[in-house]
DNA sequence: GTGAAAGCGCTAACAT
DNA sequence: ATGTTAGCGCTTTCAC
């Protein structure tokens, strides 16, 4: 049934097709659109022939006329300035994180035909870079994952005019629409649920505090905390990686040795952190109750199983990317918030 | 000097430029591209205008007549049949392993302009789905990173005609290029060392036995050890996960209580079996020593860190993109493979 | 060294 | 309901 495969060069056209079908090129263009208005006997006339030659639409010469690319830029963006490790994507996606917000926004594009292109801005090129691929027409929007609020990257992407959601609340003003989470409720459910176990003497290791989420988390904490009567927190700040827990978590025992309570802003800091505890013989949670944030693939992977604060990632990659659409689709042009509640998992670190 | 932010329509053309400089299209291109042959003066003229404009080259346009789309799919393929979690990517990147893979890739894409669509391929409706975006000539190429051995998705695509490359040796024969580790000789390694620390009662997590690399590495790994005259290796197979080295640690200490050596088929694993040890009261590497594969995040994150087998991922991701950058460029069909050299990295496991 | 013009493959008026 | 036609913005002969 199906013909030979074609070589990438000389692929059969519209044209082609109208010939074999012996109708006009319009027809067999509203035939492969879906277009109604067509006799059905000419349909399958036009779909026998489409079968016979291979014919695929070209999509450039498409996306021309269109002017659709059908295509997302899904960038992951520092505020680097020259350099920044070669190894930067790696690093990202060392991060659970990143793959579940890859996952959410995936199954939204998907099903919609449209194609995730991944771009890395981490340093001042790479991110001229971008706004090039962008300028280009390349992408129909983009979606921008930024690791500080001072990436200048949002702001750069208004001017260009491209369509765009970011994930989490820029640090810099701009006026585009975003999805974030509660992320100081999520601090507060930490402290609550720390103080619900009695724990009185507790610390807090921090995300870096160039971050948006890391702030915000600490201080729904520390505010929660406050509320109890609780005025100072000892803290340490970590930089989301293991290492940092384990690190922050070690000048945290020096400092206060009698600590009974942990809370991590990230799960893979408190991964870090309930190491460090055990190598110096404390039990978990006997001894002290360690909490994390995110509910990633971390938190199921510790041992013992950590509590964490669920934060709904694939929905919000989800919910992204579907404001994109909406957005590229004609939609409102205001930028809109669309923030997301997070949960308490209750496992058996606390 | 540089003007205000385009709409995305009507945008500048080249023939905006022309205008503005007062020479032709033509010239314009030849300027926008490197071309020689171009007046210094006139040269500079162009590149005012370009600025004045705002000016962008429209990527379809020019997709559509030099046949480059500069794109290339990057696609992570399973060999699903009809389901498959919805979380494949996420699933996907929780192994760093692939975060690896694309930091590689993308550290050779991107200098030569090269951008990167991320497409997963889990499904037979999502392998069609890949096989039609490349059937539109929507990439110059595809970077194919296949879970399975028995991943249909290669031979589909060589039926399209579109070049590709895959990391790993593909269980079905086609003609395309790869590059692989040498999986067999990382077994050895493994094997060497853990009887070298003097262990006589080693047992092995393998990987998934419908994946080459899995395989490879096991019969690798029971050579040596047959050579040194060990005929049976007791061993369970295990998913690449830490939770299935998890279960696959604990049936292997049932089976085998006095066991003092494991080589587990990635550090995943191998981290799980590290996990279970220390809970069952086995200190490493004094009771058992443990050697994990990959060298990836998991095997310094790991306590203690992981004696592993190194497998230079991004190195591997880089080559398999050089090499379908030069198949695109017209460099020689014939399908060529690359053979990377693993390296035994001793830390404290063992 | 520069310009004129053809045409890449497609969609969308417009005409029939 | 179908065909004709005019571009979309660009590169690339081919003249000059």
């Amino acid at each position: 049934m199906s013909r030979e495969p074609q070589a990438r060069t000389g692929a059969p056209t519209l044209e082609d097709v109208a010939r074999v079908a012996g109708v006009s090129r319009a027809t067999v263009s509203r035939v492969v659109n879906g277009v109604r208005n067509v006799d059905p006997a000419i349909q399958s006339a036009v779909r026998e022939a489409i079968t016979a030659t291979g014919y695929a639409p070209n999509r450039a010469a498409r996306s021309l006329v269109t002017r659709r690319a059908g295509t997302i830029a899904l960038v992951v963006s520092g505020a680097g300035g020259d350099a920044e490790g070669a190894d930067f994507a790696a690093r990202v996606f060392a991060d659970p994180f990143f793959g579940r917000v890859v996952g959410g926004v995936v199954g939204y594009l998907r099903p919609r035909s449209l194609h995730p292109v991944l771009l890395f801005a981490e340093t001042d090129v790479t991110r001229e870079q971008v706004i090039a691929y962008l300028r280009q027409g390349s992408a129909d929007g983009a979606l921008v994952v930024s690791t500080h609020a001072a990436d200048p990257l949002p702001a750069r992407i208004v001017e260009t005019g491209v369509p765009a959601v970011l994930f989490a609340r820029p640090g810099i003003p701009v006026p585009l629409s975003y999805v974030d989470l509660a992320h100081r409720e999520g601090g507060r459910m930490a402290a609550e649920h720390l103080l619900e176990r009695g724990r009185s003497r507790i610390v807090t290791i921090t995300g870096p505090l160039d971050v948006l989420a890391g702030q915000d988390r600490l201080t729904g904490f520390r505010e929660a905390m406050a509320r109890r009567g609780t005025a100072h927190v000892p803290f340490a700040e970590g930089g989301f990686t293991l290492a940092s827990g384990e690190e922050a978590m070690r000048g945290l025992l020096r400092e206060v040795p009698d600590l009974d309570g942990v809370f991590a802003a990230n799960d893979l800091m408190a991964q870090g952190a309930c190491q460090v505890l055990r190598e110096q013989g404390r039990r978990i949670p006997r001894d002290v109750s360690v909490v994390g944030f995110d509910d990633s693939a971390a938190a199921t992977t510790c041992r013992p199983p950590l509590t964490t604060v669920r934060q709904p990632v694939e929905a919000m990659g989800a919910e992204m990317a579907r404001l994109l659409h909406e957005r590229i689709e004609g939609g409102p042009a205001e930028a809109e918030a669309v923030l997301f509640d997070p949960e308490l998992i209750v496992r058996e670190s606390s």
